[in-house]
DNA sequence: CAACGCGATGTTAACGTTAACAAGCTGCCC
DNA sequence: GGGCAGCTTGTTAACGTTAACATCGCGTTG
């Protein structure tokens, strides 16, 4: 026998039909112990292993989801992943990956979409970035539960989303600023395509009007040679220095720091610096950066829970996870209050 | 009609039999290009598209690959991921994700090895950092290719394995340190359960051993906590502090320069810094650290290739990626040379 | 002109599992 | 003691595809 034992063999070494090697193996009520154990025990003697392929396409349940990943600004995909992959094999699930890297056209992203419901994913979570990727999905019906996770605010009925609370943590770090007695705070965003980097912006607006403060923006692109060139403009300009900068990820608080410290300005007592992200060794910055905290396996999880709860017929759900603020050496009060 | 159609759907709608249009799908040669035609039009209008998972059961062939994570301490994970998925979906291959976290012994590593074959992929990748899971793989006969990325030097014939080169990674590092100058060069390192922290142990002593020179070994785990500690606890010794460090990698030199900063101690001109990997954003710490370059998505694009080649037929490959030295401005040559 | 070869198409039978239904056995109650 | 319920087991038929073999028609060649 050149080939991996089947139900039949199995059924044969125990003296029983397939169906009832069927039957133990999916735990169903009626088989009497006695036959149970004869046929797990031929099961063991064979190291018979169920043909998932072939039970995939009679029950038409293949136990897998599909991960669509599109973007590669996502510094933290791989928490997110972890934690997807380890939700799904506690719900009994396997994860298929498929990714869209560079400009995905809407063209695209329905081709991926395709290449996984032909493999009988029951379920997909697409981590984008983007607006552009989700706007495509809501138009399309793809036929099984799909989840969003990190990007929102686009009206779907269908669709779930899992997110951080991207504006929230905005407010928070912008709050903590304002709270140490700065008025001066400018932005330098990331990338102004995704997301989370808009809805950084609307949080920093909104928190600053509210309080009536102000700041400049300066548009970059998540990476820390973006932050880096922002500073260095904001050192340039003729107009003072603001009293405090809010960078749209840690990676440009990385840069920002760099520049501020190759000018002379020192953080944080000329300039407050926030980041976003928490990212590894955010911690062990020179100074220590202030920052916002994800929780990312968090939403990894999350959307697989989410899915698996569509599978079970539920409807739709839309889940914000708060971040948290978390305060290191990089903000302070400002020098001289105006 | 509630489900979607089959071949047998669109034989109906060409006038063909089933059997025609899988000729049609697989390429087949000896298909009239009328019928051809015919057929594509009948695909077109009912939008059929194969069932892979039929296939797979019948031609044994899934047509795809999985992957098995192995340990966490993995930062580049996603860049090594990507190569993975984007070489796959080249080969025509899908990819499906296993991970072990946390303390893994050989019975999981098994056990998840299993499930993956009993889902039918054709080749598994096992990206580990640890030689425990490594030695368990040598004991198993999987019946499919293996390639194991990031770790190397166990003897076994039927694996395959692709790495960077760690032992010249840090021979790069330490010569440079050398070049400069360096007779005394520390190394902390990263967590010696690990392939790549005792490779880059072994490059550092046989460069300063061949140099005549020496260093101080201190134990860290690759965090930026320990690298920060490690730094710390050089600084406290009564012994004079020596004029560079090797860290284990980007992480743990963050945390060094954090604490020589935290010191006084200014870097490089009182010392060099070294770290490796090069993170994002390593050109932006302060100063911008010298560090050694991993191609990681260069990884994961060969261990799918090397697998492909396995699948075609050919041996096991072993292959060693060539990591190259970033000088940037966290070395310089020793204040006094002695 | 018949036989052969070959290209194009069709028929049948798997692949290994699960669903639906059928049937045997036991024990219980009237 | 017969019939019926219920537990256990078996028979048969799919799921949608591909492999192996069969068939048909046509052009070519001895």
């Amino acid at each position: 026998m050149d080939r991996p034992p089947g139900m039949v063999d199995v059924a044969r070494e125990a003296g029983v039909s397939h169906i009832t090697v069927s039957r133990v193996i999916n735990g169903h009520p009626s088989v009497r112990p006695e036959t149970r154990t004869r046929v797990e025990a031929a099961i063991e003697k064979l190291g018979y292993r169920r043909n998932s392929v072939a039970r995939a396409l009679k029950s038409r349940r293949s136990s897998t989801i599909g991960v669509v990943i599109v973007g590669s600004d996502l510094f933290e995909l791989p928490r997110i992943l972890l934690g997807v992959e380890t939700a799904a094999k506690e719900a009994g699930y396997w994860v298929s990956l498929a990714s869209r890297q560079g400009e995905s056209t809407t063209g695209d992203l329905v081709e991926t979409l395709r290449r996984l419901t032909d493999q009988s994913v029951e379920a997909i979570a697409v981590v984008a970035d983007r607006p552009v990727a989700v706007e495509a999905l809501t138009r399309l019906a793809i036929g099984v539960p799909v989840a969003v996770v990190m990007s929102g605010n686009v009206p779907s009925p269908d669709l779930s989303f899992v997110e951080v609370d991207q504006e929230l943590g905005a407010r928070l770090a912008v709050r903590h600023l304002l709270d140490l007695g700065h008025r001066d705070i400018a932005h330098l965003t990331g990338a102004l395509r995704t997301f989370d980097a808009r809805a950084r912006v609307e949080g920093w607006q909104a928190e600053l009007a509210a309080a009536g403060a102000e700041g400049a923006l300066l548009e970059g692109d998540f990476s820390a040679e973006s932050g880096f060139r922002l500073a260095q403009e904001l050192c340039a300009a003729d107009a003072a220095l603001p009293t405090a900068v809010f960078a749209g990820n840690d990676q440009m608080a990385m840069g920002a720091l760099a520049a501020f410290a190759e000018r002379g300005v020192r953080v944080p007592q000329d300039v407050s610096v926030v980041g976003f992200d928490d990212m590894k060794g955010a911690g062990y910055l020179v100074p220590a950066l202030t920052t916002v905290r994800q929780d990312f396996a968090h939403l990894g999880r999350s959307a697989i829970e989410v899915l698996v709860r569509m599978l079970g017929g539920e409807p739709a759900e839309r889940h914000k996870i708060a971040p948290g603020l978390v305060v290191r050496h990089s903000t302070a009060a400002p020098r001289t209050a105006s």
